[in-house]
DNA sequence: TGCGTAAAAGTACGATCGGTCGTAAACTGC
DNA sequence: GCAGTTTACGACCGATCGTACTTTTACGCA
């Protein structure tokens, strides 16, 4: 890897950290420089404008949460285990060390919304995936037998950001120690009632 | 009520839309100015500071969701009736026309979970408020004999905010137009695995 | 009608914002 | 080791940020 490109990388890893406290919006370029020990023009360079680095750290999100959280989570064996296990992986991806601030795609989809353009293109995209991914292994959970044949795939992956998005929300606002407790208790029952 | 008050309601009801959109960090004192079209200084001589602006927009936005939401639900009857209506006045709450970015609490959640502060506690202490009222409500229906006496309240208002979030984001973000079949087909299963 | 107060405007501040430019230093391939 | 390119810097741009202080305008009451 150049230089260039490890720098590059080491902005977008501390942009990353910083977007997961304050939001995409929240980026300081002076701030970041500062961050990373190098002067606002030279980081600046390595970006066409705010918004393309906004872009290209939610890729960054969107490739570590692949690694940290969709890859390891596919190793289980399709059906059931595969479904709990990438909820498992999921509930951890906000408390990962490099996400001080909790999930970034929280922070980004309340700011961009509202706010068509480039940035929220890839974050709709992305977002669109993952559910397509969730609902994937519901419906071979289906085809394996572990689920039953009406459970309504989408309507349980839905179900799914619902509990994931509370439990978040319980977590870093509430600080509720019970927190965990319930999203799993709701998340059994899910799996329960889908069951065949 | 006296001309500085009604100007203050004008200029925190501006404010609240824009925070709907932009969220509280996102008001900025001079787009607000004009929008509500008066001087910078003229309107900030109703404030002490930015962050004491974002706390009455704050107060303001649980005063209207009261209104709009928690007092209307109140009038259905005891038990699973009033249960049902809470959760429908709730889902209608980002719809509301004063709100054109959604609902606000989000978009504070979002900004404040990291931000210890006067803002923050006030939010934490009204949601917290909201996550009560609907646990009360389930306790209510337990002992109106229309829920299981073994329900969780605090699970079942864990699991009902986790819905109304999902339900929030398919419409915003995806604009899918499945969500309010997909959030109403999920309630109904919560309310009925919850009855007698 | 006039006076005192409340409300709004005016002006200015230091800081920071995203962004540009010319130039120097550092790296890379020959 | 030199040439050419990549990388980073410092200075600077106009705009806007939240906030302070002073002055003018508008209102309410006697």
């Amino acid at each position: 890897m150049s230089k260039g490109a490890a720098t590059r990388d080491r902005i977008i890893e501390r942009a990353l950290r910083a977007a997961s406290v304050d939001g995409l919006e929240g980026i300081s370029l002076g701030k970041l420089a500062s961050d990373v020990g190098m002067s606002k023009s030279g980081l600046f360079a390595h970006f066409a404008s705010k918004e393309a680095l906004q872009i290209d750290v939610l890729a960054a999100a969107s490739d570590k949460f692949k690694e940290i959280v969709v890859e390891p989570a596919f190793q289980a064996a399709r059906g059931e285990p595969r479904v709990r296990s990438l909820f498992q992986h999921w509930l951890k991806w906000e408390r990962n060390e490099s996400l001080p601030g909790g999930c970034v795609f929280m922070h980004a989809i309340a700011e961009l919304d509202d706010r068509p353009g480039p940035a929220r293109d890839a974050l709709v995209d992305w977002q669109q995936q993952w559910l397509d991914a969730l609902a994937k292994a519901v419906r071979i959970s289906v085809n394996e037998g572990h689920f039953r044949t009406d459970v309504d795939a989408e309507l349980f992956a839905f179900q799914q950001y619902g509990l994931v998005m509370a439990y978040y929300h319980a977590r870093r606002l509430f600080n509720d120690p019970r927190a965990e407790e319930r999203v799993q208790r709701a998340f059994d029952a899910l799996v329960v009632a889908a069951r065949a």
